[in-house]
DNA sequence: CCTTTGTTTAACAAAATTGTCAAATATCAT
DNA sequence: ATGATATTTGACAATTTTGTTAAACAAAGG
């Protein structure tokens, strides 16, 4: 193999985000990640050197692609309403795919450079924020949504997404009879956020 | 000291919970533990043994207390919206309390032991969940609230509440601007939420 | 005073985990 | 075939963490 493959590389990379925020076995061990890549442990080191360094690109590749990925989503020629339902498509279609990566964000959040990363992207969202403020006063104005401060409706907005799907193991266990129950609650979600939301 | 006494005991645990729950230390060492106790390594594995017979005891006695509280809550001469009002104030306040338990519990969620133990607490709550689901149905058609999926309205209800202050630290982070601003927001959070969930 | 209970101290073994290294193999490109 | 890069193997030191034990000390009650 002489030319530069980083196919084992990039496997190593997507079995740790697997294991991680797939499987939410955030305590996994470098050992447990290179079995579960199918790998000696030895080359984890080898391409990351240690096991917080991987850790680190892991995410911050996630948290990028899932950036990229909203941003694609939304097409300004849209009605606000047919915005907001593609977001709660793609929104919960990535939770889905990750469903223990908020949870780590949040244990990880005492964490004093988990802080400021997040900080510099509230600063670069700033202006997509007040954007999406201002679609909403238009559709307040027009009586098509509840009047209300736009914060508490992009906090009703988040939470209705994510919540059932962050924390689906434990209300799936403690709520619903079955896992096909909650499936099925699932499968509706999209249109009781749009009807909670809109009048 | 010859009578029993129990208030180092209790002092432990509560340090314990302080750590895991209130500052999402879930990797706290016992050594981490008894320094922030004020007491010595040993007598942690004095009373509990073992750390994880610790976390197990904390857990349970955390939960329990606020399954006793939320029924507490529940007046059944009080009208349907003044419970949801209630439930609100009660629910915030503990996680407000205690903001890591969630994200605790989804992270352990892949444990056996811990859905088997959820699916029971299921078992006993059906009947509350039930009876809630019924005077939900009568305010439906009193016109009170919009009509849907009982089970829909209640993922609303618990995302609304929850997702905002389980989920603070990255909210506030990537979302806001200051602290403030956060607190502000969360201080006409139950409004808000009646707003979204009643007509 | 003596006994019991609570608590500390020190030391220890065992295990788990991490990170490093050197050497051996494998695989491919030229 | 040769060289270069990828990967495995085995071994190792260092560290961290856990759980146990024995002995000493403190305090309070009878």
């Amino acid at each position: 193999m002489a030319a530069k493959d980083n196919s084992t590389e990039q496997h190593i990379k997507e079995t740790a985000m697997r294991v991680f925020f797939k499987e939410g076995r955030f305590n996994a061990t470098t050992q447990e990640i290179a079995d579960a890549a199918g790998v000696n442990r030895t080359l984890l080191h080898y391409y990351f050197r240690t096991r917080e360094i991987l850790l680190d690109i892991v995410l911050k590749e996630g948290k990028s692609a899932f950036r990229t990925k909203l941003a694609e989503t939304v097409d300004p020629a849209l009605s606000f309403k047919e915005k907001i339902s593609r977001l709660i498509d793609v929104w919960m279609e990535h939770i889905l795919e990750f469903p223990y990566l908020d949870a780590y964000l949040v244990s990880q959040m005492s964490n004093t450079d988990f802080l400021e990363s997040m900080k510099k992207e509230e600063k670069e969202n700033s202006k997509k924020t007040e954007a999406f403020f201002e679609e909403l006063q238009v559709e307040m104005n027009a009586g098509r949504i509840k009047k209300m401060d736009p914060t508490q409706f992009l906090l009703n907005f988040i939470s209705m997404v994510s919540y059932p799907l962050v924390m689906r193991p434990l209300l799936e266990a403690s709520m619903f009879k079955t896992k096909r129950a909650y499936n099925q609650a699932l499968e509706h979600r999209k249109e009781a956020i749009l009807a909670a939301l809109f009048i």
